[in-house]
DNA sequence: GATCTAATGCTACAATGTTGCATTAGATCC
DNA sequence: GGATCTAATGCAACATTGTAGCATTAGATC
């Protein structure tokens, strides 16, 4: 016996942030933005390209682009520019918990250090009016630290 | 009457430091070199290579690509990573004087703060091992916030 | 001054991101 | 439920930033 049409469908978390934005619930845009969500480290567009094909999403690069575009303006999600001078995009807003970030040198992962805030802890020169700070780490994770011996 | 020509010929602080890094002492070095240490921020590609077509230095965008890596790699000059993900140069090395860099959105320059070092001031979850540490603010540099009446 | 090769200057290419525009498909209205 | 309106998409072409290969030039050394 097969359930009556849902009246109101029920949305996914990322779909009705994405209606709440005031924009168009549209596959691409609730699939990339889950697609964030689900992962605990920042993906750049290669990865979420992956993600979305493995689903047999359609898509391309521009959109993709604009997509993304698209949540970080909404605030839904937030950008960090890696060491390999190529932007990495993770689910959450940026200006609602500023948080500093940590590449591995060794697996090329970016990571969210939430519990680090990079504001209000420095003294700058007279003059200077810091908006927001940015602070990355470059070292060795946890996984990849545990994964040769963990020296420490 | 003119001078008699130099035996040893005076080397410029920049040419004395090429000499010491064991590498030739070619036009191209010393002059990138030199427009980096009169520069009070950190400059780009264009910026350089502007310099160096104002001095009718002869030069192109790949070897000036490799005279900055060099440079770099020698630890006489040290590199930034902007918001436009182009990067950014400064005379003097990176590992022996960490510091943090401010990023002004009014010009668009990018300055080091050398006062500041943004390494051993925080504590990371455990497992993690950071080798350095990079920290950048963004928001409005002295010279812009005085040109527009310093509202502080 | 001759020689040896690091450094240069080409050309061609790779990676990342953008622009313009025709087409598709969410949302809304009836 | 279907018509309509336009935001979002998908495609092609382009822009910017950085790399690779290789013949030529010019620092350093003998």
């Amino acid at each position: 016996m097969p359930l009556p049409a849902m009246p109101t469908p029920l949305l996914t978390p990322a779909a009705n942030l994405i209606a709440a934005s005031g924009g168009r619930v549209t596959r691409t845009r609730t699939a990339v933005l889950e697609v964030l969500q689900h992962s605990a480290r920042s993906l750049n567009h290669d990865d979420i390209a992956a993600e979305l094909a493995a689903n047999g999403l359609p898509h391309d690069r521009v959109t993709l682009y604009r997509t993304l575009d698209w949540l970080v303006e909404q605030g839904l999600a937030h950008r960090v520019i890696g060491p390999d001078r190529a932007r990495r995009f993770k689910a959450g807003g940026e200006i609602s918990s500023p948080h500093a970030h940590f590449h591995c040198e060794r697996c090329g992962h970016v990571l969210c250090l939430e519990s680090i805030r990079p504001d209000e802890r420095f003294t700058l020169p007279a003059g200077y009016e810091p908006e927001r700070a940015e602070l990355v780490f470059h070292g060795t994770c946890a996984d990849c630290g545990r994964r040769r011996g963990a020296k420490a």
